[in-house]
DNA sequence: GCCCAGTAACTACACATGTAATATTACGGT
DNA sequence: ACCGTAATATTACATGTGTAGTTACTGGGC
């Protein structure tokens, strides 16, 4: 059972460097955010020990530097923060999501297409007969 | 325009029976999450006045007692929400989002069905006016 | 062998949230 | 007029988060 790892922005912009790293020092993540906003060191590393205790990254240490990296990945905390938020705004309800993204933003016409591929896929990798469409 | 309205679980829970009800006492949101969870009146009315604090509800008082009713729509903080979480997670990658939606859950063909209309609808309705829906 | 610079550890603080006890207030009845 | 009771207002406290200063440790250079 996977449990629920809701995570906050700065914890996911974090978690964003080492998911496309694999691997990072404190010094190397502070260098990454230094874009969007400048943080020192020490609060990246802060942030970094509750993730650590949180069980969402973990460490070790090399050269007298921690490498941290993550132990959930990207995935798990898609699925997770999706599924929490459909289930508590959206009551559970899928299709009400899919309304509302499609509504809310600008979605291209290739965007479209490949939605469009997405849910004739999913129809077909289903045990319920193939309904007629 | 629309500041985002980030709420949390229990801040839903309440919100959404003001958003059912249109307006409630304290004592009518009090007995409405009882199901849920067991929180004491006093615990309700403190919420409550953040939540107006943070002006997302107001309240007027009627024979001496406070009745609240939202201030914003489910509509607005579905939209902030979702928005906010496609922005911060998936990168504003609404494709992945849906993906992500379709493949973790159980989505019958009904919703399929319904899914297909929703993207066809918006292929043909497109630019004008953001209105519909 | 000793000290510096770079790291990590510890401490700190403000704000939001979940939770509720206690205090205050004022309406309605006798 | 008084009081009890039902509401609200005030106060409190633990936990999580964002943010960072201060302190302690230690390996490498002189």
């Amino acid at each position: 059972m996977p449990e629920t790892h809701q995570l906050t922005e700065l914890q996911i912009a974090i978690m964003r460097v080492l998911w496309d790293r694999g691997q990072a020092t404190v010094a190397e993540i502070c260098e990454a955010l230094k874009a969007e906003r400048s943080l020192a060191l020490t609060t990246v590393a802060t942030l970094l020990s509750r993730l650590e205790r949180r069980g969402v990254v973990a460490h070790e240490t090399r050269q007298r530097q921690f490498v941290y990296r993550a132990t959930v990945t990207e995935q798990e905390v898609r699925r997770s923060m999706i599924e929490e938020l459909t289930e508590r705004l959206f009551d559970g309800d899928v299709t009400a999501v899919m309304s509302q993204l499609l509504s809310a933003r600008e979605v291209s016409a290739g965007d479209l297409d490949r939605i469009r591929q997405l849910v004739e896929g999913h129809a077909v990798g289903k045990e319920t007969h193939p309904d007629a469409n």
